[in-house]
DNA sequence: ACTCGTTCTGACTGACCAGTTAGAAATCAT
DNA sequence: ATGATTTCTAACTGGTCAGTCAGAACGAGT
């Protein structure tokens, strides 16, 4: 039997590797810290030496997935010049591929289900995602209409839009394929969504 | 104090207009069926004599509320001739509609959140309303695309990016407005949405 | 005015689990 | 090798709540 390891520099990130695994696979609230403790390999108890709480590691976790995405795109956004179609592909496209490679739809879909008992979750995913997110893509789509390359339409609406199908593909993945639902090709839906999209703005 | 009153036959709609309120209001798992039993007015035991479990009370109302929007559109569906882009145009205001007055994005919401925990619910779902309604939107999609009214585009594909936005506002309406988030004008929304859609997709 | 089936309730049970505590085990400094 | 410090754990606490149960209140029929 090992005895206890002492690595405390590197348990932060091991525990929040656990809860991530957990929360993705068995939702928040089904998890219990006893098991985030065992897969970290460490007791219960010694999680509360690092986070004040439960909520705490979904805090943490939503911050870093959202700041490394955010990053990416806005600085497509930055050194894009020229006609803004083609961003706007790319950035969807990059979307599409965190979608399907990374655990963001599974965090995602955690947020929404406790966003209404914990205020604070919701809240930090809408300042910082949707937030910063949205006046990104608007920016976009309102250059794009200033130009002349898009039709007038109301850039707030046609972000939402945007994204909408994203959405739905993300919480298809999450919620009905578990269920027997037909896999959805992430990458696909998006490159037609993104083709009928721009074409329906086009001037 | 009123004694007992005994109205067996108007029990089970009373406890499910209750529990819809408190479902939509915090939440499948932070409704106790002490509060439903309190609203209703009986006690919580009374409702063990009409329903099973909390379960089937969720149950029961995603059936009402399935039931009747989809007959609806597939009525729509049913006596429509001629070019199908009206038709998908009024489809998607009737769903505006409902979005807005009713409380299919709340319980959406619930279903979303327990599909895990209770995968029953989820199935439910995805067999009455995605099974039933996608391919009523999917055979009016081909139509169009067969009469050339439409491009030639994948009909399964382009059914999932019409009503990704609407399901953006349903989350919208409920997880993100109550946080603080600008209100979303879910007709103009839709009206917008459909009318880039249509465009893209013209042949 | 008394049965008898129906409708109802207060009080209880059993299971669950986040977070705490008291102190043990490992490591470090000297 | 011994004391001080850090890192850790087993066991516990307190609160929550779905669902059950024994029997009370009601009312229809006689």
């Amino acid at each position: 039997m090992p005895s206890q390891s002492r690595r405390p520099n590197a348990r932060p990130s091991e525990i929040l590797a656990a809860a991530l695994d957990l929360f993705a696979e068995k939702g928040f609230t089904a998890t219990r810290m006893e098991d985030v403790a065992k897969r970290a390999g460490l007791s219960k108890a010694a999680i509360y030496l690092y986070f004040k709480d439960k909520m705490s590691l979904l805090q943490a976790l939503v911050q870093d997935m959202a700041g490394a995405n955010l990053k990416t795109v806005a600085a497509m956004a930055e050194q894009f010049e020229g006609p803004v179609a083609p961003l706007l592909r790319q950035i969807l496209m990059f979307m599409a591929g965190q979608l399907r490679s990374t655990r963001f739809p599974e965090l995602l879909k955690v947020i929404i289900s406790e966003s209404r008992a914990h205020p604070d979750i919701g809240r930090l995913y809408l300042e910082t995602v949707i937030g910063k997110g949205l006046p990104v893509f608007e920016a976009i789509i309102r250059r794009g209409v200033a130009s002349g390359e898009f039709r007038s339409i109301d850039p707030a609406l046609a972000v939402k839009a945007l994204v909408g199908p994203m959405l739905l593909a993300a919480l298809w993945k999450t919620v009905f394929e578990p269920l027997g639902a037909d896999a959805l090709d992430i990458e696909a839906y998006a490159a037609q969504h993104i083709d009928v999209f721009l074409r329906g703005i086009a001037a």
